[in-house]
DNA sequence: ATTATCTATAGATCTATAGATAATGC
DNA sequence: ATTATCTATAGATCTATAGATAATGC
């Protein structure tokens, strides 16, 4: 009952259609938006609250400031391919080959199919900060699982481990490197490479590349 | 004579050892160090003119602002390149494969062997305004000569208008896209992939990496 | 009473201009 | 006189807090 939208609180001064989503998740959303668009540092909180349906100061009743957005928005695209590297990590009547190809192209689907390119956020100069030690740290861990599941891979195992980890920086550097140049060109030219192609086609083919220049099998659906 | 340094105007308040270069080219230099490492919004008018050696208001006596310094930084990267390839496109008694090849190593080694990560700077949001709208046209021209050089190539010759544009592309993008994601992992892990190599031996490398991926020919040192 | 929102604003910037100042040049 | 620099500051932000207000809940 009242589910008709009455809701308690002062009303809202510009209303706007129920969108279902918690103002905390407006907020993400307006952040995500402006911050992949403007950049972070040019995009105000005002312009923030106002895209998320509420007035500048009203955002302080949801989050601490900018920084808690972004860190936020940070960790969300790694936390689920992490959960996903913990998982592979487990099943081990699969071999990890595939599950490795798994990993790389999931992690690319997800960053990729996104409606905005977040991937891009990781080269912002105030990741840096301390304030972001708690991404970088997981993000830390993430390329950890990759290292962890390119050892146990049949020919990773016979690898010492300066050779693991250079392997495992090329994968790493090559699925984010994918990333950020997928969606900045894609925004340029709407007749560019990635133009007809879907992102799930694009995810299996990178995947594929990345067990190439693991050099650690022919993958999956190899040619 | 008066080489020893007397110099017309009121001394700036901080001396500094003459550097020999001029106080805008020691403006640009600040700008372009600032700029990659904390970002364009976040970086003042003030932090810019300190670290080239004079008070904040001076610095208007030599550029209109920062947009001035961004706009020339982004035009350096791509000018010496156009030059290059204006000089390769009449050189028709080598071959187009070889003068393709020379053009992508020259400009990887132009951005990557900089002491500033300027390629990054194509990425920021500001620079989608009217007022670099010249960097985007020389940009544009680069990549036309790209164009005109892969046309001109045996296999090239043979391609459709449509087949042409992919392909350059896809040549276009991969040394802008190497440029960013080396710097980016050169920062972070000094052990990761880029540590020991030469950025002369990274450039060839991805020139020979281009000639593959443009499906023109194998490239002149390949095995 | 509790909650979500609002309006108003103090304090901290940051940019760009105005006008003063301290050199050399003639 | 000319030049390069300085100091000072007006005007325009932008963030984060204080306190008022307008709903529902009990």
């Amino acid at each position: 009952m009242g589910s008709t939208g009455r809701r308690v609180g002062r009303p809202r001064a510009a209303q706007r259609p129920e969108s279902g989503l918690s103002a905390r998740e407006e907020l993400l959303n307006a952040a995500a938006a402006l911050f992949t668009s403007y950049g972070y540092a040019a995009t105000t909180t005002r312009a923030i609250a106002e895209r998320a349906g509420m007035r500048q100061a009203t955002m302080y009743h949801y989050v601490g400031g900018k920084e808690d957005l972004l860190a936020e928005l940070l960790e969300s695209t790694v936390t689920p391919s992490l959960a996903l590297a913990g998982r592979l990590l487990a099943e081990e009547d699969r071999t990890a080959e595939e599950r490795l190809w798994e990993l790389c192209r999931s992690d690319v689907e997800l960053l990729c199919g996104g409606a905005h390119n977040l991937g891009s956020l990781y080269l912002l100069p105030e990741v840096r900060g301390d304030r972001f030690a708690g991404f970088r740290r997981v993000r830390a861990e993430l390329r950890e699982a990759y290292g962890a599941l390119l050892a146990a891979t049949g020919p990773g195992a016979a690898l010492g481990k300066e050779e693991l980890a250079l392997r495992t920086d090329l994968v790493f550097g090559l699925i984010e490197g994918v990333i950020l140049v997928h969606r900045s060109h894609a925004a340029q030219a709407s007749d560019g490479p990635h133009a007809g192609r879907t992102v799930a086609a694009f995810a299996a083919a990178t995947a594929d590349a990345a067990l190439r220049i693991a050099g650690v099998a022919a993958p999956p659906g190899a040619p």
